[in-house]
DNA sequence: AATTGTACCTGTCAGC
DNA sequence: TGCTGACAGGTACAAT
């Protein structure tokens, strides 16, 4: 009950990190635990990356996407416990670095995590398919390709409950636990409903929390309860704006009722059994 | 075919 | 006090 970044921490990361990645050139890799290396060979990997300029630092649902001079992408999950900063290369190294890039002005980017759970990509362009979760992401949810009319419909025939729908990154790219529990509050849903049970005025409310919640988030610098730091190693600010994750027994804040804890899509789910009927 | 369950990891914490 | 085991959750992949 306690971490992960999701699409605002990963923005706050990428929105931190690009004054001091980009153009910057990457002059190698050291890797330090091959495993987080998907593709192509940790070797491989380090000899292509190498001498790389970042051009570009873009962000796809939790995805960060390193555009480099060349036309290949470097790809970065940081999955629920990755940090990725940039520091000084005489500052010790934090416990579970496990990727080290040396940068051309002296500085490096590191790569921290705790459970190992990351995932890195060099892509050339056309090999996006090779990270499948990348390939298969949804609309993004702040982005402008969705409309409120086109996830109405795109509710139809989904089966399971509403948490389980928000946090399918095939159907809508970026939401995680932590703010598909605080989505369904303030659009006043029970987690546990059908999505294609949905009206059109509530799933007109579920749109438009989904916007309003991750862009606040944003505006806060996102969330940490735990492990989460931007590029520069700075915590962000949103866990004091949460309304119901991780406050289970304690009372709802519009309504006082205790909040609730329930498994749910096989995540721990906090809700409001009054607000959200 | 879509949905559900399990593995991957390690630090934390409840319970004895 | 110190140990054990359950738990946290994003995604790939297996199973249903």
């Amino acid at each position: 009950m306690k971490r992960l970044p999701e699409l605002p921490e990963v923005e706050t990361v990428r929105r931190t990190l690009r004054p001091l990645l980009v153009g910057r050139t990457i002059l190698g890799v050291e890797v330090g635990l091959p495993r987080l290396v998907r593709h192509p060979s940790p070797e491989e990997f380090a000899r292509r990356l190498a001498g790389r300029r970042v051009d570009r630092l873009e962000r796809r649902g939790k995805y960060l996407l390193f555009r480099l001079a060349g036309g290949e992408t470097l790809v970065a999950h940081l999955r629920m416990t990755g940090r990725l900063t940039v520091a000084d290369p005489a500052e010790p190294r934090p416990r579970h670095t496990h990727l080290v890039f040396p940068l051309d002005d002296g500085r490096e980017l590191r790569y921290q995590d705790l459970r190992q759970f990351g995932t890195f990509y060099l892509l050339r362009p056309g090999e996006e398919g090779l990270a499948k979760g990348l390939a298969g992401l949804g609309p993004e949810p702040l982005g402008r390709e969705l409309d409120e009319e086109g996830f109405y419909r795109r509710l139809a025939g989904r089966r399971g409950s509403l948490k389980g729908l928000l946090l399918d990154q095939a159907f809508l790219a970026g939401l995680g636990n932590i703010y598909a529990d605080e989505v369904l509050f303030a659009a006043g849903l029970d987690p546990r409903r059908a999505p294609a049970s949905l009206s059109r005025a509530e799933a007109g409310r579920l749109f438009h929390a989904i916007r309003r919640v991750l862009a606040q988030a944003v505006r806060h610098r996102g969330t940490t309860v735990r492990d989460y730091v931007d590029g520069t190693g700075t915590p962000g600010g949103h866990q004091h704006h949460l309304q119901v994750y991780g406050r289970a027994g304690l009372p709802c804040p519009q309504c006082g009722e205790p909040v609730r804890r329930e498994n749910l899509a096989g995540r721990g789910t906090h809700f409001c059994p009054r607000c959200q009927g």
